[in-house]
DNA sequence: CGCATCCTTGAGTGATTTCAAACATAGTGG
DNA sequence: CCACTATGTTTGAAATCACTCAAGGATGCG
C-alpha cells in the first residue's frame, strides 16, 4: 500500500516540465537540471545557464543512501518518497534527527569532517536526487545567487536544528506531539496531499526517537487526542479535525482520573473546614 | 572579578602578531585580519592577500550584541569573554541555545531570512570580532579555500545542534549535566586555563536551559556529584576531580535511599521464599 | 496459517518538576 | 559600616509526568 501510494506521488512531481519528454509516464525521471532543484527546494533562484544534469536515484523502502563515516562527497535532494536520518551514540543506539521529505536536502552533516556523521535510511520507496558537492561550489564560484541560496538552506537547516532544540527543552509529551502532527500536516499540504488526512510513513518508535520519547508515550499521546475528538487514529492513518487545538495545545484537558482526584481532594478540603 | 580576568583574557589572544604594535598592553585590539580570523576559529586556511581589517568591539557583562528581528549583516567571531545565545518561543520563554567563547562563531542563523532569529548576550565583558557577512562572501568568492572553510564551519555548528539533539532526547539530568561539566573542561583547557578548576559564568537557571532541566535539577545534580566526589562545587566555582567519571557517567551511583528500597524489597523477597 | 513487527493499554515505579523556604552574595544608599 | 534589596543558590517535601515492564491485539509477509 505504501509502495503503490509513493509511485503515484513521483508521477505527481513528474508533472514538471522534463527533457526526458515521452516516455516519462512508466519510468522515473533519470535527471534534473539546476532550476528544476531550486524550484524543489523552495530558492527563488533560477540559475540559467545550467548545463549539468543532475542524476535522480531511486530506493526501495529500508534501503540505506549513505552511512555513517562513508566519505562525503554528495548532497542528496528529496524528489518523492519518505526517509529518516539518524545519528547512533555511543551505545549503539539510534536517534532520529528528521524525516527528510519533497524538497528536503540531506547528507549536509558531511561537509565538515569529509565524512557524513548520520546515515539516512528510506521509509518508503524514493526517488533522490543526487547534487556533487564539487559540482555544487563550483557552479556556485560563477553564480553567486547560487552561492547565497546554498547558504539560506545550510542556514535554514540549522534554525530548524534550533527549535527542535528548543522544543525537546522546553515542551511536554503532549505538546511535542501535537507540534509533530502539524508539522507533518503542513508538510503534507505543501506537496499537494491532504493536510487533514495521511498516513504516517514511520513507527511509534521513531516518532519517539525524534521526539526524545519512549513509544508508549506517542501511542498513548495519540490515543488521547483521539479521546478528546482532536484527531482520529488508526494504527498508521491519521485524521486531524482540529488543527488550531493541536497547534497551541500545551497540555492536555484533565482527564476523568485527574478529575476525580481533584475531587476528592477539595472534599476532604471541605471536610477539614 | 570577572572584568579582571576577562581583560586578562584578551591579553592572551594578543599575543599574536598585531599590527596595532606598541600600545596593546592597556588597550584593547581593534583590528584583526584574515588570517587572525581563521588561526582564532581554528581553521588551518591562512588567505595570504587579506587586506581587510575587521573591527574588534569590546561589549560589558549584560549588554546584547544583536537582537531577534534586527536586520542581518554580521557575523561575530568571540575573541574573549563569555556569551549566550537565546530564542524567545511564543510565551516569551527564553530558551538557550549555546554558550559562545573564545574562537565561537555566533550569529549564523540570521543568514536566511535576513535577520538574526537569535539574540546574544555578554555574560562577561567580552571582545567580540565584526566580521560583516557581504565582505566575508566576496573574499569567499577570490578564494576556494575560505568559502571552504566557511562551509565546514557552518557544517560544525549544525552538527554540534545534532549532537544536543541526540543529548536532549535520550540521557538523562545526571549525564546531560556531567556532559555540560567535560565540555567546558575542555573549552577551558583549550584556551589555556585549567581545565579541572574554573568559575561558571552563567547561572543555574541558564544552563538549565540550555539543557533542558529545572534550576533546581541542575543544583541538585551538582550537589549529587559534590558529594559522591567527582567534583567540588562553591556556587560559581566548579572543580573537577574525576573527569573520566563524568565523562562515562550515565546514570548516579545509588543513593542511600534508593539502596535501603532495594534492601526494603530484597527482604520481602526473601520472607516471601 | 504462522511468524515478525508494530501498536495499544494497564499497572507500578521513579525521575524530574513544582512549590516553598532559607541561605549566599553583591551592589546601594543612608 | 550596616542594613536593605535584588539576584542567585541550595535543599526539602509533595506531586506528576513520562518511563519501564508486561501482555494482548492488529497487520503484513512468506
Amino acid at each position: 500500500m505504501l509502495t503503490a501510494n509513493t509511485s503515484t506521488q513521483a508521477r505527481v512531481s513528474l508533472a514538471m516540465p522534463s527533457p526526458a519528454g515521452a516516455n516519462w509516464s512508466r519510468q522515473p525521471k533519470l535527471w534534473s537540471t539546476m532550476s528544476d532543484l531550486c524550484s524543489l527546494v523552495g530558492i527563488a533562484e533560477a540559475v540559467v545557464e545550467d548545463s549539468f544534469q543532475f542524476q535522480h536515484v531511486q530506493f526501495k523502502a529500508g534501503q540505506r543512501i549513505h552511512t555513517i563515516g562513508q566519505p562525503f562527497d554528495m548532497l542528496y535532494v528529496v524528489n518523492s518518497g519518505f526517509l529518516k536520518t539518524v545519528m547512533i551514540d555511543e551505545l549503539g543506539n539510534e536517534q532520529v534527527l528528521s524525516f527528510p521529505m519533497k524538497g528536503d536536502i540531506f547528507g549536509i552533516d558531511g561537509i565538515h569532517g569529509k565524512q557524513y556523521c548520520t546515515e539516512t535510511v528510506a521509509l518508503t520507496n524514493c526517488d533522490v536526487i543526487l547534487v556533487p558537492f564539487k559540482i555544487l561550489t563550483s557552479l556556485g564560484r560563477t553564480h553567486a545567487s547560487l552561492e547565497a541560496a546554498f547558504h539560506a538552506v545550510m542556514c535554514r537547516e540549522l534554525v530548524r536544528e534550533q527549535t527542535m532544540i528548543s522544543t525537546l527543552g522546553s515542551l511536554t509529551s503532549e505538546a511535542r506531539v501535537a507540534r509533530f502532527l502539524v508539522y507533518l500536516s503542513q508538510r503534507f499540504a505543501e506537496m499537494g496531499y491532504s493536510g487533514t488526512q495521511f498516513n504516517l510513513r514511520m513507527t511509534r518508535a521513531e516518532i519517539g526517537s525524534y521526539l526524545g520519547l519512549t513509544l508508549e508515550t506517542v501511542s498513548r499521546t495519540f490515543s488521547a487526542f483521539n479521546a478528546i475528538g482532536v484527531i482520529s487514529v488508526d494504527q498508521k492513518a491519521i485524521q486531524i479535525h482540529d488543527l488550531e487545538s493541536l497547534r497551541t495545545l500545551r497540555r492536555l484537558p484533565p482527564s476523568r482520573a485527574r478529575v476525580r482526584a481533584e475531587a476528592r481532594r477539595a472534599s476532604m478540603d471541605a471536610m477539614a473546614a
